[in-house]
DNA sequence: TGAAATGTTGGGGCG
DNA sequence: ACGCCCCAACATTTC
C-alpha cells in the first residue's frame, strides 16, 4: 500500500477546485492538516482570525465526511510537517501556493528541507488565474498599469475548475489541537454578532452567495456602486481564504449571458490579480511607497484624528457609516472604502499605513497584497496610482451614491431623521430641522473635525510639496 | 474609480 | 425691436 500524501492546507479551505487534495487523492490516502503559524510580519487581524475558525469548521466538517478529518496544529510550519510526516510516514506533501514574500520565503525552506529528508514536495496553482510571474508586458517587466495588464489577462483563459473528490481515504488516530483551543473568536466582549448576521463562511456558503448574487448580476456594473444596495458580490472574503476560488467564480461568470454584469465583476477579479502580481514583484509594498519620492511626504500624526475616523465620528455622514459598518460586519462596501480611505490619507493627511493596518485588522477579506495595493493607489504613491488632486468631496459622494439615505440612516441611526436634503450635510440642517430629528451637533453627532475646503486645500498644498520641493 | 474653478452660450427679463 | 445684463446650463481647464 502506497503511503499517505499530507495536504497541507493554507488559503485553500475547501474541497472543490483543489488542485492540491486532487492530486493527493489520485494517489491514494490523505493526511489534511491545517497549521495556525503566525510567525509573519502580518499575523492574522481579529476579523480575519474569526472568518477562519468559522471557515475551518466548514472544512473540517467536510473532510471528516469525505473520510480524510482535517489536523489542527500549532506552531513553526516546518517543524510541524516534518512532524507529522513522521508519525504517518508520508514520503509527499502538497499544497497550493500563496504569494505573499514572507510565504514564499518560508515555502521555499519548507521545500528544501522536505526534499533533503526525502519527503516529496510539490506545490499547486490555486488560489490566483494566473501566475503572478507569467503576466508580463511587451518588454518583460511586471505590468505597473491595470488597463494593460487587464488586457493581457483576458487574452489567457483560465484552467477549468476541479471537481471535488467523491470520498477519500484518510488516516485515524492522530492527534489534533481543538479549533476552539486556538480560540479565534472573541469571547469577552463579543464584538461578532454583526459578523454571524451578515456572514456564513466556508465553501457551502460562498456558493450560496454565488447563487444570491448571479440573482442580480444583470445589475451589477450599475448597483455596485450604491451602498445601500446589495449591489456588490460580496464574495471577497471567500476569496481571501479561498473558500471559493477564481477559477471556479471566473467559471460561472463564464456561464452567464455575456453583455450582463458578468464582465464588470471579472474585471474585478483581474484587479484581485493586479495586486497579488504587484505585491510578487515588489515586495515591500505593504510597508513602503512604490514610488520611492513619497518617502518625504509630510504625513501629519494626530492620534485623535486617526480614532474619530477609526470609530466613525468623522462628523461626515457617509464616511462614519462606513466606518461602523466595517467595525460592525467586518466588511465595508467599495464605493465607501474610496471615499473613507481618500478622508483619512487627504482630508486628515494621515499616513496610508494607520489605514492599511486598520483595515487589516477589521476587515474579514483582509488580504496583504490588495489591502497594500488599494491604500497606496489612493494614497497616490502605488501603481497605476489616482493623482494627488483627485480628492473625494464625500458630501457630493453621499449625495451621487446614497441619494435616498438608506445607507447613512441604517449605519448612523443618530441623525436618521434628517431629511434628504441635508442629510450628508447635517451641519448645515436648521435649527428645527435638528430639533425635529432630535440632534444636537456635537453632542448627539459631531461636527465635521475638519472643514472640507480648508482640508482639501491642505492636502493640495502637501501633495505638491512633493513636486516642486 | 473627482471636484472646483473658469469659460462659453443662449434664453429671457427689462428698460 | 434692440441692447444690456443676469444666470442657469453646459463645456473646458486646473488642481
Amino acid at each position: 500500500m502506497p503511503s499517505s500524501t499530507i495536504v497541507w492546507f493554507r488559503r485553500d479551505l475547501r474541497v472543490a477546485d483543489n488542485p492540491a487534495l486532487h492530486a493527493a487523492a489520485a494517489r491514494g490516502g490523505v493526511v489534511p492538516i491545517y497549521i495556525l503559524d503566525n510567525d509573519g510580519p502580518w499575523p492574522l487581524g481579529g476579523a480575519s482570525r474569526w472568518w477562519l475558525h468559522e471557515s475551518l469548521k466548514v472544512l473540517s466538517e467536510q473532510l471528516s465526511r469525505l473520510g480524510a478529518p482535517l489536523i489542527l496544529r500549532h506552531g513553526a510550519s516546518g517543524e510541524i510537517l516534518r512532524a507529522l510526516a513522521e508519525e504517518t510516514g508520508s514520503e509527499s506533501i502538497v499544497w497550493n501556493r500563496c504569494y505573499e514574500p514572507a510565504t514564499i520565503a518560508r515555502d521555499k525552506t519548507i521545500k528544501a528541507d522536505m526534499q533533503e529528508a526525502g519527503i516529496a514536495a510539490e506545490s499547486f496553482n490555486a488560489t490566483l488565474l494566473h501566475e503572478p510571474w507569467d503576466l508580463k508586458t511587451q518588454t518583460g517587466n511586471p505590468f505597473k498599469v491595470f488597463t494593460p495588464f487587464s488586457r493581457a489577462a483576458m487574452q489567457r483563459p483560465p484552467r477549468a475548475p476541479y471537481p471535488a473528490p467523491q470520498k477519500l481515504t484518510g488516516m485515524t488516530g492522530l492527534k489534533s489541537d481543538t479549533l476552539a483551543s486556538w480560540k479565534l473568536q472573541p469571547t469577552s466582549p463579543d464584538w461578532a454578532g454583526g459578523f454571524r448576521e451578515m456572514w456564513t463562511p466556508g465553501e457551502t456558503g460562498a456558493l450560496a452567495c454565488w447563487d444570491e448574487f448571479r440573482e442580480n448580476v444583470s445589475s451589477y456594473k450599475v448597483l455596485r456602486d450604491i451602498p445601500g444596495e446589495t449591489g456588490t458580490s460580496r464574495l471577497s472574503p471567500y476569496l481571501a481564504f479561498g473558500d471559493v476560488s477564481p477559477h471556479q467564480l471566473w467559471h460561472l461568470a463564464q456561464q452567464l449571458e455575456p453583455g450582463t454584469g458578468a464582465d464588470s465583476f471579472k474585471r474585478q477579479i483581474i484587479w484581485r490579480e493586479f495586486c497579488a502580481q504587484l505585491l510578487y514583484h515588489f515586495p515591500n509594498i505593504p510597508e513602503e511607497p512604490l514610488r520611492a519620492e513619497f518617502s518625504a511626504f509630510p504625513w501629519r500624526s494626530d492620534s485623535k484624528a486617526l480614532k474619530g475616523w477609526q470609530r466613525g465620528q468623522t462628523g461626515y455622514p457617509i464616511v462614519d457609516a462606513g466606518m461602523r459598518e466595517l467595525w460592525h460586519t467586518g466588511w465595508m462596501h467599495n464605493r465607501v472604502r474610496m471615499v473613507v480611505a481618500s478622508f483619512l490619507v487627504k482630508h486628515l493627511l494621515l499616513p496610508w499605513r494607520a489605514g492599511e493596518d486598520w483595515f487589516w485588522d477589521t476587515l474579514v477579506d483582509a488580504d496583504l497584497a490588495n489591502n497594500a495595493a488599494n491604500w497606496q493607489w489612493v494614497a497616490g504613491c502605488g501603481a497605476d496610482a489616482a493623482p494627488y488632486f483627485r480628492i473625494f468631496n464625500p458630501v457630493l459622494q453621499g449625495e451621487k451614491f446614497d441619494a435616498d439615505g438608506v445607507y447613512v440612516r441604517r449605519w448612523v441611526p443618530e441623525i436618521a431623521g434628517l431629511p434628504d436634503s441635508v442629510l450628508h450635510k447635517p451641519w448645515e440642517a436648521t435649527d428645527g430641522q435638528l430639533k425635529a430629528a432630535g440632534i444636537v451637533m456635537g453632542e448627539t453627532y459631531p461636527l465635521p473635525i475638519v472643514d472640507h475646503k480648508a482640508a482639501r486645500a491642505r492636502a493640495l498644498d502637501a501633495f505638491a510639496s512633493l513636486r516642486g520641493g
